[in-house]
DNA sequence: AAGGAGAGCAACCGCCGCTAG
DNA sequence: GCTAGCGGCGGTTGCTCTCCT
């Protein structure tokens, strides 16, 4: 196994509490190999009694942490593919900082690896963009921008074959037509690579491309109509699954996406489509507020065409956006908004 | 080739809520 | 009602790696 990372060496700076002769640092292969045989006999939980009845000489939080962010079978780490990506932004956008909950809605995911993903990526960005991160200015040129843009790529992808690359116009992008994804690795990553599950796969048949609508696990559906830049949310839950199929538009067509379990091997808790429900219905209202006006005053649009690797998880050669871009859309989303007043 | 800056991420810290005594 | 113990969560730190100059 694989313990090294890239984070703290396990050579570096472990710490021993000498009142308590507890360890602190970085973990040991010894001490992972301790902590996954106790949990396999004992199970897990109790985390304090876990660690001295196993022999660790660490808090019962570290042992914890140590499972559920790296042991544990079924976590995933690194390559966050783009319809992860998506789904981070959209469930940021409504829940804020619950990194926890947000993971819940990506299986294998940690909060501790989206919380990372958010600061080392998104913020970045924001700070970049000369922006907070919380501020409505940052939301909306992720909501209108980014996200739309992600599912472009998502598209593109989808429809693509492997190792062709897109050099057109997108057919679901009618009043966006100047998007064009000049991508010679589109197609990468949404090849999710799996360091350890081996049953998790994205199912390209999430995304309708005829809506450009994202269903995604849990029945949570990215509805938001990107043609038009307009936010259209919608749910596949317990009170709406049974119009699934019907649509309006564009934007309402849920997909009937089966439940997790289909896609993942792993358990599934609760109903976390209702909470999303719940929460969009409590929180979306404000979402619809037209960004114009953010796009032509105080958005350094200069810093994003510098800056835009970052939906691409770093790959510099496949950058998500162009200088046409940068001009055209801030152009199209105030046509829109003028358009639906 | 060297070194400085920034990115990435594992692990720790402190707070909060829950529960049992 | 009070308190201690515990689990969970979000924020932060600090170490290593990678990239850039």
């Amino acid at each position: 196994m694989d313990v090294k990372g890239r984070g703290r060496s396990m050579s570096s700076t472990i710490q021993i509490d000498e009142d308590m002769d507890l360890r602190r640092g970085p973990w040991t292969v010894d001490e992972d190999f301790t902590l996954i045989n106790y949990i396999a006999n004992h199970g897990e939980g109790r985390w304090n009694s876990l660690a001295r009845c196993a022999g660790l000489k660490r808090t019962g939080k570290s042992c914890r942490l140590r499972w559920l962010n790296y042991l544990r079978p079924d976590v995933r780490r690194g390559n966050i593919t783009l319809q992860e990506q998506l789904l981070i932004l959209e469930l940021h956008s409504r829940w804020g900082n619950r990194w926890s909950k947000i993971a819940q809605h990506l299986p294998g995911r940690t909060d501790n690896e989206i919380k990372n993903y958010w600061r080392t990526r998104v913020q970045k960005h924001a700070k970049q963009l000369k922006c907070d991160v919380n501020s409505k200015q940052f939301k909306d040129t992720m909501r209108y921008l980014w996200m739309p843009r992600l599912v472009e790529r998502i598209q593109a992808a989808t429809v693509a074959p492997a190792n062709t690359s897109i050099n057109a116009t997108t057919t679901t992008t009618a009043t966006t037509g100047a998007c064009s994804i000049g991508s010679s690795t589109s197609t990468k990553t949404t090849t999710t690579n799996n360091n350890n599950s081996n049953n998790y796969h994205i199912n390209n048949n999430n995304l309708d491309v005829q809506t450009g609508q994202m269903v995604l696990p849990h029945g949570v559906a990215i509805g938001h109509d990107f043609r038009g830049a307009q936010v259209t949310p919608s749910y596949n839950t317990p009170e709406n699954s049974s119009t699934a199929g019907s649509s309006d538009s564009f934007g309402a067509q849920v997909s009937p996406v089966s439940d997790l379990t289909d896609y993942y091997n792993i358990p599934v808790n609760n109903n976390p489509s209702l909470e999303c429900f719940q929460a969009s219905q409590a929180g979306y209202q404000d979402s619809l507020t037209s960004p114009s006006g953010y796009f032509n005053n105080g958005l350094d649009f200069q810093a994003m065409e510098q800056s835009n690797q970052w939906l691409d998880g770093g790959d510099t050669s496949d950058n998500l956006w162009n200088v046409d871009d940068m001009w055209f859309l801030p152009q199209q989303l105030n046509n829109n908004n003028n358009n639906n007043i």
